[in-house]
DNA sequence: TATTGTTATACTCTATAACTATA
DNA sequence: TATAGTTATAGAGTATAACAATA
């Protein structure tokens, strides 16, 4: 319970010692991002195409909403990625016969060649980056954030709330 | 030079083993500022403001442009913030005698009053995040986090490039 | 004429609402 | 009637361009 302020941010005593956590990671994600975008430009790829690769190829995934829901796009928003997808044939989209509404999703073998080719140049380029923490911090760093990056709290915060 | 591949993320290999640092961070940093929202929103600031808050905090500046290149916002954007920071006397917007085209941009003891305030409970929501990561990884974390934050090449990354 | 700050305009991104087809 | 997907429309946020004041 008394862990010393160094240790804790001091928070019930006078002004804070750090700047604050958003206040560091939204720009550093602006940063990263930025530096994905020639990579996904070469690939003739968006954001949010890369996002519809990356989550498919983990897990097929059965209706389009399930699919925006996933990677936190509104249902409208992901259409235009699939079209083109498709017509790359990147993806494959097939109504499901067992009930003609809804669209099955799933990566080609294109497709998840292309995912790796641009995962494994962004990686790399991340890679650089973290060679310049010192070891020790870049594991904590790693560690952190992909324990933060998994609290439901935080990654369930947005949903369509009531009513 | 041969540091293993758990530590380094398998880059030259295969599959990558860890998600994209982007894919992490930029939906951490939005949880983060969906957080913030309700302790702004209680204080009457935008993020936009509780921003200059900030950073006139640490530095009274002396023109709009600088202030506004430094939060990495438009120069046109700040202004309807600065507008109503200064008719709640939170901040002071003088003509610099000197050139009375630059204005004097610096905190009231109000502004910092509340700023100290709103930063006080954000940091407070912080730390009970930060509290559920084992304190090694937390102790990296923010220390990694804080160093690629300072990091020049990605603070800079987004200047008027040539011309 | 060059620069600071401001206002007005246009553009991009995103969400909301209306529509089609299946069930 | 309810749901998946699509299209059309409107809104928020942002940047670009034109303007006024001062140097």
């Amino acid at each position: 319970m008394a862990e010393n302020a160094a240790d804790r941010g001091a928070t019930s005593e006078g002004r804070p010692t750090r700047p604050d956590l958003a206040a560091m990671i939204v720009p550093l994600g602006r940063a990263l991002v930025a530096a994905e975008q020639p990579i996904l430009d070469a690939h003739g790829l968006t954001m949010w195409a890369y996002s519809v690769l990356l989550h498919l190829d983990e897990t097929p995934i059965r209706t389009q909403a399930a699919l925006a829901e996933a990677i936190r796009a509104d249902k409208t928003r992901i259409i235009a990625v699939l079209d083109d997808l498709e017509s790359r044939e990147l993806i494959r989209r097939q109504p499901d016969p067992e009930d003609r509404r809804v669209r099955l999703l799933s990566l080609t073998a294109e497709g998840r060649r292309l995912r790796d080719a641009v995962q494994t140049a962004i990686q790399q380029g991340e890679e650089r980056l973290l060679a310049r923490l010192p070891a020790a911090d870049r594991a904590g760093f790693l560690k952190g954030l992909q324990a933060l990056s998994t609290l439901p709290e935080l990654t369930r915060g947005r949903g369509p709330s009531a009513s």
